[in-house]
DNA sequence: CTGAAAGCGCTTACAG
DNA sequence: CTGAAAGCGCTTACAG
């Protein structure tokens, strides 16, 4: 039923190698015995066995993609910027939600070992030692994301804690002085624990004490962002701004804000991250830092490729511009 | 380098036939032997190469997923749903992003084609008849997700007609006369033109006379749903309830309105549709028709994986309940 | 420019 | 229970 280059080359009287060599334009191949072949290919509408091919030439372009959702902005431009060079280069892109999970990671990564993926960008929050000692052992071309500080891997990220230290130090030009923050966990070194880092020092450099009351640790959820503002509310002592790690937990602490009838930025001033579709939605519109995923995920896939192909990159880090993203979340402190 | 079961079968001092049987668990093995192989399978960290297997086998054990992009609620849980069934029967997935644009459907049904996947499931709003024919020619199992109507091949989706209709009979039984549509364009057969077709049969059936100036065509994003809603709003006679086709066009309108000074519930009220996570949390927290992707996902799964076994599915046809949020978008008229 | 043949890394009758 | 061999659908020196 299925139909291969030998019924091609039946059809057209000519050898499986020619048909091959018309297919892949490897080499000159008369006229006349081109066009008899094209015309029997598309008579039966032939489409070559990847599979068969990638066996023998030991190749498969393919790119292996982890990434732990995909309910946000920032993961959908992130996967149109990786497809968008994958397809360029002749790439196919085989996506893996891994829920951000270890355990998840590790059994995608075999697949893709499996599949013989040529290479794999892995978007991962919370990156374990043991991942990382796989990719290296096995050898196979691989590019992190989102992440940095991870030397043994080339990588591409945003500068997380210049970006959350700029962030903080505009809401202390603003007058805040009482500032908390709703952070990710810090499992390993995540970009969790960086942007914590980048609030920190902006704090500490204007000489204010961090205020460990004012400091949440939470999940990534927009449920978990409320909880996160419900336990700051009581403190007896409520800080007037809080830096949140994520625009999801923003909008959460704003939602949690509004229904304890709090009102957003008279109240309490709210900052974000990411810059995700519904930041400039969301009422008041939120104030965040902004990158852009797209360029992530471009930078990430065509270094990728180089690194399939042999070529030595470097830098072995890409770290990809960001800005504030000031609207109406934040208020004058006078 | 990359080791083979040549490699394996050497070490254990057996044939090739003898490791494939252990990795397949194919046939009885002594158990000795069995250890052996095993053995030098983890000492290796030896992985089967999936491509020369599925050449062996003539089967792929991948399942090739489009839809049209991943940045709602909806689409990851029917990723999920997909993912999670396609697991349990050993199945991979390989998602591509459409932009709901036929030329990738073409591309990436080619693709899939190519690197033999076993089935496709394709999640399409705007169904070519140039598609079908292509997928009832090519004759590899799939399945329609997310659209009725199509004869051709087995589907699963919601009932969209009947969906609407309620939701817009439950706007009439709140008091509104005056009932508009921002509605999906209608190419073809899509969902677009279904959510419609209900909505006009709830307002005929309240002997409702519909006004064309109140439904306005508009495509799938949060900024189409502005740029709708103004045009309503510059109607002379503006109505009372706007059913929207989706949430991200009733979370535009509700912006576009608020921007403009209006008030949801009190000046217009808004209906959704699809019961995405933000749906709750912008405010007022909209009213919308309501349905878990994830079981469309796991059934579209699990159809598509007994088509591939040759099993006669039946019926063809599934369809998923659903079911009316009604929260806070909608003002009760007396 | 073209074809016969070996090889990619597996699976699976077939024979023992 | 085990191995030698053919075959899956391609690609690519090699020879002509």
């Amino acid at each position: 039923m299925k139909i291969t280059i030998k019924d091609i080359a039946r059809m057209a009287g000519v050898s499986i190698a020619t048909v091959s060599r018309v297919i892949n334009n490897s080499k000159p191949v008369n006229e006349d015995v081109r066009m008899r072949v094209l015309k029997a290919m598309e008579q039966t509408n032939f489409l070559p066995n990847a599979m068969a091919r990638n066996l023998a030439k030991n190749k498969s372009y393919l790119l292996g993609v982890m990434i732990p959702d995909v309910k946000n902005t920032v993961l959908d431009d992130l996967i149109h910027g990786i497809n968008h060079v994958s397809e360029l280069y002749g790439y196919n892109t085989m996506l893996s939600l891994t829920s951000g999970m270890l355990e998840n990671e590790l059994h995608y990564f075999n697949k893709f070992r499996e599949i013989q993926a040529d290479g794999i960008i892995l978007a991962s929050d919370y990156l374990k030692e043991n991942l990382i000692t796989n990719i290296k052992q096995t050898n196979i071309p691989c590019i992190l994301v989102g992440r940095d500080r991870s030397d043994a891997i080339p990588s591409v990220h945003i500068d997380n804690i210049t970006a959350a230290y700029e962030a903080v130090t505009y809401l202390i030009q603003q007058g805040h002085r009482k500032i908390g923050m709703l952070r990710l966990r810090n499992e390993d070194i995540a970009s969790g624990y960086h942007r914590y880092q980048g609030y920190a020092q902006a704090l500490t450099e204007a000489g204010i004490t961090i205020n460990g009351d004012w400091v949440i640790e939470c999940g990534v959820s927009v449920e978990d962002g409320m909880m996160a503002m419900r336990k700051i509310c009581e403190t007896t002592d409520i800080p007037t701004a809080i830096f949140c790690a994520t625009d999801r937990i923003a909008i959460g602490a704003i939602n949690y804000l509004y229904e304890r009838g709090l009102s957003v930025p008279d109240d309490i001033s709210i900052y974000g991250f990411d810059g995700i579709d519904m930041a400039s939605i969301i009422r008041p519109k939120l104030s965040t830092v902004k990158y852009s995923a797209t360029e992530i995920g471009m930078t990430a896939a065509r270094n990728l490729i180089k690194l399939i192909k042999g070529e030595t990159i470097t830098p072995r880090h890409w770290v990809i511009p960001h800005y504030l993203k000031n609207r109406e979340s934040v208020r004058l402190l006078k």
